[in-house]
DNA sequence: ATAATATTGCAATGTTGTTGCAATAAATTA
DNA sequence: TAATTTATTGCAACAACATTGCAATATTAT
C-alpha cells in the first residue's frame, strides 16, 4: 500500500492547511475548487490519519473533524490536547491545553477525545 | 410543558438504573422488557437530559451515550468529569475523575465532552 | 366524566459515513 | 517511451443514527 500522490489529496491538504482548523468532509467538500467525490474525501482524509498527518476528532454533534497534526506524537495515537468547537462558526480548532487524566487500574487508554463547546473569541 | 409519569419513562429510567452505566438507544432498546418506539425512546432520553436526570456523552463512534448525573452540579450544564469507553465489551462508564482545563480569554465554554476509549479493566 | 395537552407510534426524512466494483491514473519496470 | 502494476477515484448503493410531522392515545387537572 504504497502512497501515491493525486491533486485529490494535495486539495484536501491544502484546504484544511489554509483554514488552520480542523475541518469536517462537508466543510471541505465546500472549500474545495475542484469537484471531488464525498466517498473519496473520506477516503483521502482516513488515510491522512493512518499516516499521522490529520488527527480525527468527534465533535457534539456527532460529526468527525480532522485537524492537522502539529505537534502530535509520532505514535499517532494519543492527542491528548483539547479542542474547542463554537457553536456559532461551527469551527473546531485545537487548544494549546494538554489533557491531563489518571483512570483506575487495569484501564488501557488507546485514544482520548476531548471537545469544549461554546462560543469562541470571535463571536462573543 | 408539564412532565407526565408513563410507563415508557420508568421503563427508560430502570434500565438506565440497573445497568449502572451510560447506554446507548440501541442498547436501551434491547434491555428493555416492553415494546417502546425507538423515537420515543430517543424523545425521553433528551427530555430527562432537559431536565437534568440523565447528561449525554458523545463517544467516538459518534453515537449518542445517556448517563443517570450523579454529583453533576444542578445547572444541568456542565458534566465535567472524564468518560471511559470500552471498546471490547462497547460500555461507556463514567469516571470520577474531574475535567481541569484552562481556556484562553474571550471563550465561553457550555458543554464538555471528554471521553477516553480503549479497554476496561473487566475486558483486559 | 370531561377537557386540555403531554406523550406515543408510525412513517418518512435527513445526515453522516462506509463499501463494492469498475474505471482511471500514478509509479515502476522494461 | 511504452507496458505493467496497483493505488486511487467515481458512482451507486447501503447502513446506522437521529429527528420530525401528524394523528392517535393516555395522563393530569377540572
Amino acid at each position: 500500500m504504497k502512497r501515491r500522490n493525486t491533486p485529490t489529496k494535495e486539495a484536501v491538504l491544502s484546504v484544511i492547511t489554509k483554514a488552520g482548523q480542523a475541518m469536517s468532509q462537508d466543510a471541505i467538500e465546500g472549500e474545495i475548487s475542484i469537484d471531488i467525490n464525498r466517498a473519496t474525501i473520506y477516503r483521502v482524509l482516513n488515510r491522512f490519519c493512518e499516516d499521522g498527518v490529520l488527527h480525527k476528532v468527534i465533535a457534539e454533534d456527532g460529526k468527525q473533524y480532522f485537524a492537522l497534526c502539529d505537534g502530535c506524537d509520532e505514535t499517532h495515537q494519543m492527542h491528548q490536547h483539547f479542542h474547542f468547537k463554537c457553536t456559532v462558526c461551527e469551527t473546531l480548532e485545537c487548544l494549546p491545553n494538554e489533557v491531563n487524566f489518571s483512570i483506575p487500574n487495569g484501564y488501557h487508554v488507546e485514544n482520548v477525545n476531548c471537545v469544549l463547546t461554546g462560543v469562541c473569541k470571535k463571536c462573543s
